[in-house]
DNA sequence: CCTACCGATCGGTAGG
DNA sequence: CCTACCGATCGGTAGG
Protein backbone atom coordinates (compact mmCIF):
# COMPACT_ATOMS: atom_id res chain seq x y z
CA UNK A 1 0.00 0.00 0.00
CA UNK A 2 2.60 2.75 1.15
CA UNK A 3 4.68 0.74 -1.82
CA UNK A 4 1.64 1.37 -4.34
CA UNK A 5 1.20 5.31 -3.04
CA UNK A 6 4.25 6.33 -3.13
CA UNK A 7 4.81 4.87 -7.14
CA UNK A 8 1.52 6.67 -8.08
CA UNK A 9 2.66 9.91 -6.51
CA UNK A 10 5.85 9.63 -8.23
CA UNK A 11 3.75 8.83 -11.91
CA UNK A 12 2.03 12.11 -11.38
CA UNK A 13 5.11 13.95 -10.64
CA UNK A 14 6.69 12.17 -13.66
CA UNK A 15 3.70 13.35 -15.63
CA UNK A 16 3.78 16.80 -13.95
CA UNK A 17 7.13 16.69 -14.77
CA UNK A 18 7.03 15.68 -18.19
CA UNK A 19 4.54 18.63 -18.96
CA UNK A 20 7.05 20.94 -17.45
CA UNK A 21 9.33 19.43 -19.94
CA UNK A 22 7.75 19.90 -23.13
CA UNK A 23 6.13 23.62 -21.60
CA UNK A 24 9.94 24.23 -21.68
CA UNK A 25 11.33 23.30 -24.98
CA UNK A 26 7.63 24.92 -26.82
CA UNK A 27 8.26 28.20 -24.74
CA UNK A 28 11.33 28.36 -26.46
CA UNK A 29 11.13 28.09 -29.75
CA UNK A 30 7.29 29.07 -30.22
CA UNK A 31 6.99 31.57 -27.40
CA UNK A 32 4.47 31.39 -24.51
CA UNK A 33 1.82 33.33 -26.02
CA UNK A 34 2.48 31.20 -29.21
CA UNK A 35 2.29 27.84 -27.43
CA UNK A 36 -1.19 26.51 -26.28
CA UNK A 37 -2.41 23.90 -23.62
CA UNK A 38 -3.45 21.82 -26.38
CA UNK A 39 0.61 21.64 -28.08
CA UNK A 40 1.83 20.91 -24.57
CA UNK A 41 -0.89 18.24 -23.96
CA UNK A 42 0.01 16.67 -27.62
CA UNK A 43 3.51 16.81 -27.14
CA UNK A 44 3.06 14.53 -24.10
CA UNK A 45 0.32 13.03 -25.16
CA UNK A 46 -2.43 13.92 -23.32
CA UNK A 47 -5.50 15.34 -24.27
CA UNK A 48 -6.30 19.08 -24.41
CA UNK A 49 -7.99 19.48 -20.86
CA UNK A 50 -6.06 16.93 -19.05
CA UNK A 51 -2.84 19.55 -17.52
CA UNK A 52 -5.29 21.58 -15.51
CA UNK A 53 -5.44 18.27 -13.35
CA UNK A 54 -1.47 18.71 -12.79
CA UNK A 55 -1.68 22.86 -13.36
CA UNK A 56 -4.08 25.56 -11.96
CA UNK A 57 -3.46 27.80 -14.98
CA UNK A 58 -1.30 28.13 -18.26
CA UNK A 59 0.63 30.71 -15.77
CA UNK A 60 1.41 28.37 -13.34
CA UNK A 61 3.06 26.25 -15.69
CA UNK A 62 5.30 29.56 -16.77
CA UNK A 63 6.31 29.89 -13.45
CA UNK A 64 7.08 26.18 -12.95
CA UNK A 65 9.53 26.55 -16.09
CA UNK A 66 10.83 29.31 -14.46
CA UNK A 67 11.16 28.37 -11.11
CA UNK A 68 12.30 24.98 -11.89
CA UNK A 69 14.98 26.19 -14.41
CA UNK A 70 16.50 27.82 -11.85
CA UNK A 71 16.44 25.42 -9.08
CA UNK A 72 17.88 23.24 -11.11
CA UNK A 73 20.69 25.33 -11.89
CA UNK A 74 21.48 27.27 -8.59
CA UNK A 75 23.57 24.39 -7.11
CA UNK A 76 25.95 24.59 -9.84
CA UNK A 77 26.71 27.79 -9.43
CA UNK A 78 26.73 28.26 -5.92
CA UNK A 79 29.21 25.41 -5.80
CA UNK A 80 31.62 27.53 -8.14
CA UNK A 81 31.65 30.25 -5.84
CA UNK A 82 32.48 28.40 -2.82
CA UNK A 83 34.85 26.61 -3.61
CA UNK A 84 38.37 27.26 -3.83
CA UNK A 85 39.37 28.05 -7.15
CA UNK A 86 41.54 31.01 -8.16
CA UNK A 87 39.98 34.23 -9.09
CA UNK A 88 40.13 33.91 -13.07
CA UNK A 89 39.44 30.13 -12.90
CA UNK A 90 36.18 30.31 -11.06
CA UNK A 91 35.08 33.31 -13.55
CA UNK A 92 35.75 30.77 -16.58
CA UNK A 93 34.40 28.25 -14.41
CA UNK A 94 30.86 30.51 -13.99
CA UNK A 95 31.43 31.58 -17.75
CA UNK A 96 30.77 27.74 -18.96
CA UNK A 97 28.61 26.57 -16.87
CA UNK A 98 25.94 30.05 -17.69
CA UNK A 99 26.40 29.03 -21.14
CA UNK A 100 25.74 25.44 -20.98
CA UNK A 101 22.69 26.46 -19.37
CA UNK A 102 21.65 28.88 -21.68
CA UNK A 103 23.11 27.56 -24.99
CA UNK A 104 23.10 23.66 -24.74
CA UNK A 105 20.73 21.25 -26.58
CA UNK A 106 17.72 20.73 -24.51
CA UNK A 107 18.03 23.21 -22.03
CA UNK A 108 15.39 25.16 -22.75
CA UNK A 109 14.45 26.50 -19.20
CA UNK A 110 16.58 29.62 -18.42
CA UNK A 111 15.97 30.99 -22.34
CA UNK A 112 12.53 30.49 -21.34
CA UNK A 113 12.69 32.95 -18.17
CA UNK A 114 15.44 35.13 -20.30
CA UNK A 115 13.30 35.59 -23.19
CA UNK A 116 9.02 35.34 -21.73
CA UNK A 117 9.65 37.50 -18.52
CA UNK A 118 7.35 39.89 -19.74
CA UNK A 119 4.96 37.14 -20.32
CA UNK A 120 4.61 35.76 -16.38
CA UNK A 121 2.30 37.86 -15.18
CA UNK A 122 3.14 40.38 -12.22
CA UNK A 123 2.16 38.33 -9.43
CA UNK A 124 4.05 35.50 -9.78
CA UNK A 125 6.92 37.74 -10.45
CA UNK A 126 7.72 38.06 -6.77
CA UNK A 127 8.90 34.13 -6.54
CA UNK A 128 11.31 33.83 -9.26
CA UNK A 129 13.01 37.56 -9.21
CA UNK A 130 13.83 36.08 -5.47
CA UNK A 131 15.51 33.27 -7.19
CA UNK A 132 17.30 34.89 -9.51
CA UNK A 133 18.64 37.36 -7.27
CA UNK A 134 20.46 34.58 -6.01
CA UNK A 135 22.04 33.38 -9.53
CA UNK A 136 23.12 37.26 -9.92
CA UNK A 137 25.04 37.49 -6.40
CA UNK A 138 26.86 34.60 -7.50
CA UNK A 139 28.25 36.80 -10.54
CA UNK A 140 28.07 39.62 -8.56
CA UNK A 141 30.55 37.86 -5.82
CA UNK A 142 32.88 36.12 -8.44
CA UNK A 143 33.12 39.33 -10.39
CA UNK A 144 34.36 41.04 -7.06
CA UNK A 145 36.99 38.83 -6.24
CA UNK A 146 38.79 39.66 -9.75
CA UNK A 147 38.18 43.28 -9.26
CA UNK A 148 40.27 42.23 -5.59
CA UNK A 149 42.92 40.29 -7.85
CA UNK A 150 43.05 43.23 -10.26
CA UNK A 151 42.18 41.05 -13.02
CA UNK A 152 38.92 43.33 -14.32
CA UNK A 153 38.33 47.29 -14.25
CA UNK A 154 35.02 47.37 -13.09
CA UNK A 155 32.87 45.13 -10.69
CA UNK A 156 29.96 48.01 -10.94
CA UNK A 157 26.40 46.43 -11.18
CA UNK A 158 26.07 47.66 -14.62
CA UNK A 159 29.51 46.01 -15.37
CA UNK A 160 28.15 43.12 -14.09
CA UNK A 161 24.31 43.34 -16.03
CA UNK A 162 26.25 44.32 -19.62
CA UNK A 163 28.48 40.91 -19.09
CA UNK A 164 25.68 38.88 -18.51
CA UNK A 165 23.77 40.64 -21.23
CA UNK A 166 26.41 39.94 -23.81
CA UNK A 167 26.15 35.74 -23.11
CA UNK A 168 22.44 36.00 -22.62
CA UNK A 169 21.82 37.42 -25.56
CA UNK A 170 23.85 34.76 -27.65
CA UNK A 171 21.03 32.73 -27.65
CA UNK A 172 19.78 35.10 -30.54
CA UNK A 173 22.78 34.11 -32.92
CA UNK A 174 24.57 31.53 -31.16
CA UNK A 175 23.36 28.28 -33.31
CA UNK A 176 24.91 24.53 -31.87
CA UNK A 177 27.74 23.06 -33.92
CA UNK A 178 28.09 25.87 -36.50
CA UNK A 179 30.65 29.17 -35.98
CA UNK A 180 32.46 28.26 -32.95
CA UNK A 181 32.04 25.55 -29.43
CA UNK A 182 30.47 26.63 -25.96
CA UNK A 183 34.36 26.42 -25.19
CA UNK A 184 35.61 28.72 -27.35
CA UNK A 185 32.73 30.94 -27.01
CA UNK A 186 33.46 31.25 -22.73
CA UNK A 187 37.05 31.74 -24.14
CA UNK A 188 36.46 34.45 -26.22
CA UNK A 189 34.22 36.27 -23.42
CA UNK A 190 36.24 35.79 -20.87
CA UNK A 191 39.47 37.47 -22.93
CA UNK A 192 37.46 40.60 -24.12
CA UNK A 193 35.93 41.44 -20.22
CA UNK A 194 39.54 40.60 -18.67
CA UNK A 195 42.24 42.97 -18.46
CA UNK B 1 -6.54 68.23 -58.40
CA UNK B 2 -2.33 67.54 -58.25
CA UNK B 3 -2.71 69.05 -54.62
CA UNK B 4 -5.45 67.20 -53.73
CA UNK B 5 -3.92 63.64 -54.88
CA UNK B 6 -0.97 64.75 -53.02
CA UNK B 7 -2.83 65.26 -50.09
CA UNK B 8 -5.19 62.11 -49.88
CA UNK B 9 -2.25 60.49 -50.60
CA UNK B 10 -0.43 62.30 -47.42
CA UNK B 11 -3.21 61.48 -45.56
CA UNK B 12 -3.26 57.60 -46.56
CA UNK B 13 0.55 57.74 -45.27
CA UNK B 14 -0.50 59.16 -42.26
CA UNK B 15 -3.01 57.40 -41.16
CA UNK B 16 -0.39 53.80 -42.14
CA UNK B 17 2.46 55.35 -40.34
CA UNK B 18 -0.13 56.34 -37.41
CA UNK B 19 -1.14 52.68 -37.46
CA UNK B 20 2.80 51.62 -37.75
CA UNK B 21 3.70 53.93 -34.95
CA UNK B 22 1.03 52.45 -32.42
CA UNK B 23 1.30 48.53 -33.19
CA UNK B 24 5.31 49.33 -32.60
CA UNK B 25 4.59 50.91 -28.96
CA UNK B 26 2.03 47.64 -28.52
CA UNK B 27 4.77 45.18 -29.87
CA UNK B 28 7.13 46.46 -27.45
CA UNK B 29 5.04 46.16 -24.39
CA UNK B 30 2.84 43.00 -24.96
CA UNK B 31 5.13 41.53 -27.52
CA UNK B 32 3.87 40.04 -30.92
CA UNK B 33 1.32 37.54 -29.88
CA UNK B 34 0.43 39.51 -26.98
CA UNK B 35 -1.24 42.15 -29.28
CA UNK B 36 -4.33 41.89 -30.97
CA UNK B 37 -5.13 43.99 -34.44
CA UNK B 38 -8.25 45.61 -31.92
CA UNK B 39 -5.32 46.49 -30.10
CA UNK B 40 -3.69 48.36 -32.35
CA UNK B 41 -6.61 49.86 -34.35
CA UNK B 42 -7.97 51.27 -30.53
CA UNK B 43 -4.63 52.92 -30.23
CA UNK B 44 -5.83 55.13 -33.48
CA UNK B 45 -9.26 55.31 -33.36
CA UNK B 46 -9.98 52.76 -35.91
CA UNK B 47 -12.63 49.82 -36.49
CA UNK B 48 -11.19 46.33 -36.05
CA UNK B 49 -11.29 45.79 -39.78
CA UNK B 50 -9.92 48.73 -40.80
CA UNK B 51 -6.07 48.48 -40.29
CA UNK B 52 -6.42 45.82 -43.41
CA UNK B 53 -7.29 48.72 -45.42
CA UNK B 54 -3.49 49.57 -45.10
CA UNK B 55 -1.83 45.78 -44.64
CA UNK B 56 -2.29 43.01 -45.80
CA UNK B 57 -1.87 41.03 -42.67
CA UNK B 58 -1.19 41.30 -39.21
CA UNK B 59 2.33 39.88 -40.23
CA UNK B 60 3.19 42.54 -42.80
CA UNK B 61 2.97 45.25 -39.67
CA UNK B 62 5.07 43.68 -38.23
CA UNK B 63 7.60 43.43 -41.02
CA UNK B 64 6.67 47.84 -41.87
CA UNK B 65 8.17 47.90 -37.89
CA UNK B 66 11.39 46.10 -38.13
CA UNK B 67 11.54 47.85 -41.83
CA UNK B 68 11.06 51.49 -40.73
CA UNK B 69 12.67 51.00 -37.16
CA UNK B 70 16.20 49.98 -39.10
CA UNK B 71 15.49 52.79 -42.31
CA UNK B 72 15.26 55.08 -39.91
CA UNK B 73 18.06 54.62 -37.64
CA UNK B 74 20.74 53.93 -40.61
CA UNK B 75 21.69 57.51 -41.87
CA UNK B 76 22.66 58.61 -38.46
CA UNK B 77 25.23 55.25 -37.75
CA UNK B 78 26.25 55.20 -41.19
CA UNK B 79 26.87 59.16 -40.99
CA UNK B 80 29.12 57.91 -37.89
CA UNK B 81 30.99 55.56 -39.44
CA UNK B 82 31.88 57.71 -42.44
CA UNK B 83 33.14 60.41 -40.69
CA UNK B 84 36.00 61.57 -39.86
CA UNK B 85 36.39 61.23 -35.90
CA UNK B 86 39.08 59.69 -34.16
CA UNK B 87 38.37 55.92 -33.57
CA UNK B 88 37.67 55.81 -30.16
CA UNK B 89 35.34 58.91 -30.43
CA UNK B 90 33.76 57.13 -33.34
CA UNK B 91 33.10 54.25 -31.45
CA UNK B 92 31.80 56.10 -28.52
CA UNK B 93 28.91 58.22 -30.97
CA UNK B 94 27.88 54.70 -32.22
CA UNK B 95 27.11 53.49 -28.60
CA UNK B 96 25.63 56.53 -27.91
CA UNK B 97 23.35 56.17 -30.73
CA UNK B 98 22.58 52.87 -30.19
CA UNK B 99 21.48 52.84 -26.53
CA UNK B 100 19.21 55.63 -28.03
CA UNK B 101 17.55 53.53 -30.31
CA UNK B 102 17.42 50.90 -28.20
CA UNK B 103 16.39 52.16 -24.85
CA UNK B 104 15.26 55.88 -25.09
CA UNK B 105 11.36 56.52 -24.47
CA UNK B 106 9.42 56.73 -27.44
CA UNK B 107 11.79 54.07 -29.44
CA UNK B 108 10.36 51.12 -29.73
CA UNK B 109 10.81 50.30 -33.78
CA UNK B 110 14.65 48.36 -32.74
CA UNK B 111 13.30 46.46 -29.44
CA UNK B 112 10.48 44.88 -31.31
CA UNK B 113 13.05 44.04 -34.46
CA UNK B 114 15.24 42.65 -31.66
CA UNK B 115 12.81 40.55 -29.15
CA UNK B 116 10.25 39.38 -31.73
CA UNK B 117 12.16 38.82 -34.42
CA UNK B 118 11.12 34.51 -34.37
CA UNK B 119 7.61 35.93 -34.64
CA UNK B 120 8.25 37.43 -37.83
CA UNK B 121 7.41 34.66 -41.02
CA UNK B 122 10.46 33.09 -42.36
CA UNK B 123 9.01 34.31 -45.48
CA UNK B 124 9.78 38.00 -44.61
CA UNK B 125 12.70 37.56 -42.84
CA UNK B 126 15.25 37.74 -45.64
CA UNK B 127 14.35 41.96 -46.51
CA UNK B 128 14.77 42.85 -42.66
CA UNK B 129 18.27 40.61 -42.93
CA UNK B 130 19.86 42.70 -45.23
CA UNK B 131 18.81 46.07 -43.23
CA UNK B 132 20.51 44.31 -39.98
CA UNK B 133 23.20 43.16 -42.47
CA UNK B 134 23.97 47.01 -43.00
CA UNK B 135 23.76 48.05 -39.34
CA UNK B 136 25.88 45.10 -38.48
CA UNK B 137 28.66 46.46 -40.82
CA UNK B 138 29.03 49.58 -39.72
CA UNK B 139 29.67 48.14 -36.17
CA UNK B 140 31.99 46.04 -37.36
CA UNK B 141 34.38 48.87 -39.60
CA UNK B 142 34.43 50.85 -35.98
CA UNK B 143 35.30 47.79 -34.15
CA UNK B 144 38.09 46.88 -37.21
CA UNK B 145 39.28 50.61 -36.80
CA UNK B 146 39.77 50.45 -33.18
CA UNK B 147 41.48 47.23 -33.40
CA UNK B 148 44.04 48.79 -35.74
CA UNK B 149 44.47 51.67 -33.44
CA UNK B 150 44.98 49.05 -30.74
CA UNK B 151 42.21 49.75 -28.60
CA UNK B 152 41.07 46.41 -28.33
CA UNK B 153 41.67 43.55 -28.07
CA UNK B 154 39.81 41.54 -30.80
CA UNK B 155 37.51 42.50 -33.61
CA UNK B 156 36.48 39.28 -34.67
CA UNK B 157 32.85 38.54 -35.45
CA UNK B 158 31.97 36.73 -32.24
CA UNK B 159 33.35 39.70 -30.20
CA UNK B 160 31.18 42.07 -31.56
CA UNK B 161 28.12 39.94 -31.08
CA UNK B 162 29.14 40.01 -27.26
CA UNK B 163 29.71 43.50 -27.32
CA UNK B 164 26.39 44.12 -29.14
CA UNK B 165 24.59 41.66 -27.32
CA UNK B 166 25.77 43.12 -23.89
CA UNK B 167 23.97 46.64 -25.13
CA UNK B 168 20.58 44.82 -26.72
CA UNK B 169 20.36 42.94 -23.36
CA UNK B 170 19.90 46.09 -21.46
CA UNK B 171 16.08 46.51 -23.03
CA UNK B 172 15.47 44.04 -20.69
CA UNK B 173 16.81 45.88 -17.08
CA UNK B 174 17.63 49.35 -17.90
CA UNK B 175 14.87 51.91 -16.56
CA UNK B 176 15.11 55.64 -18.60
CA UNK B 177 15.58 58.07 -15.35
CA UNK B 178 16.36 55.66 -13.07
CA UNK B 179 19.99 54.06 -11.89
CA UNK B 180 21.89 55.86 -14.33
CA UNK B 181 21.92 58.03 -17.67
CA UNK B 182 22.02 56.77 -21.19
CA UNK B 183 25.67 58.95 -21.72
CA UNK B 184 26.86 56.98 -18.21
CA UNK B 185 26.21 53.55 -19.87
CA UNK B 186 27.46 54.46 -23.04
CA UNK B 187 30.75 55.51 -20.59
CA UNK B 188 30.46 52.69 -18.88
CA UNK B 189 30.18 50.19 -21.90
CA UNK B 190 32.77 51.92 -23.58
CA UNK B 191 35.27 51.82 -20.90
CA UNK B 192 34.68 47.80 -20.16
CA UNK B 193 35.17 46.95 -24.15
CA UNK B 194 38.37 49.37 -24.83
CA UNK B 195 41.97 47.98 -23.69
C1' DC C 1 -6.81 11.75 -16.79
C1' DC C 2 -10.75 11.79 -20.67
C1' DT C 3 -15.17 13.55 -22.78
C1' DA C 4 -17.64 17.13 -24.03
C1' DC C 5 -18.25 21.51 -23.85
C1' DC C 6 -18.31 26.89 -22.90
C1' DG C 7 -17.67 31.85 -23.70
C1' DA C 8 -14.23 34.84 -25.35
C1' DT C 9 -11.22 36.32 -28.59
C1' DC C 10 -8.57 36.02 -32.62
C1' DG C 11 -7.10 37.33 -37.73
C1' DG C 12 -9.33 38.30 -41.56
C1' DT C 13 -13.20 39.34 -45.24
C1' DA C 14 -17.41 40.99 -48.08
C1' DG C 15 -19.91 44.66 -49.27
C1' DG C 16 -20.66 49.12 -49.12
C1' DC D 1 -12.61 53.34 -43.63
C1' DC D 2 -17.09 51.15 -41.22
C1' DT D 3 -20.61 47.37 -40.49
C1' DA D 4 -21.40 42.99 -39.81
C1' DC D 5 -19.81 38.83 -39.83
C1' DC D 6 -17.04 34.13 -40.28
C1' DG D 7 -14.47 29.98 -38.92
C1' DA D 8 -10.80 28.80 -36.01
C1' DT D 9 -8.67 28.62 -31.84
C1' DC D 10 -7.97 29.79 -27.21
C1' DG D 11 -7.80 28.91 -21.80
C1' DG D 12 -10.45 26.70 -18.85
C1' DT D 13 -14.34 23.68 -16.56
C1' DA D 14 -17.95 20.02 -15.10
C1' DG D 15 -18.67 15.54 -14.50
C1' DG D 16 -17.15 11.29 -14.49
Amino acid sequence: MTAQQTCGAAADGNRRAELVRAAARLFRDRGYDGTSIRDIADAVGMRSGSPFYHFKSKQEILAAVMEEGLLSCLPAVEGIVAGALPPRQKFRALLRAHLETVLAEGHDFIPVLLYDWRALSPERRAGIVALRDRYDRVWQAVLTELQRAGMVKSDSKVARLLLMGAINFSIQWYQPGRGCTLDELADEAAGMFLL
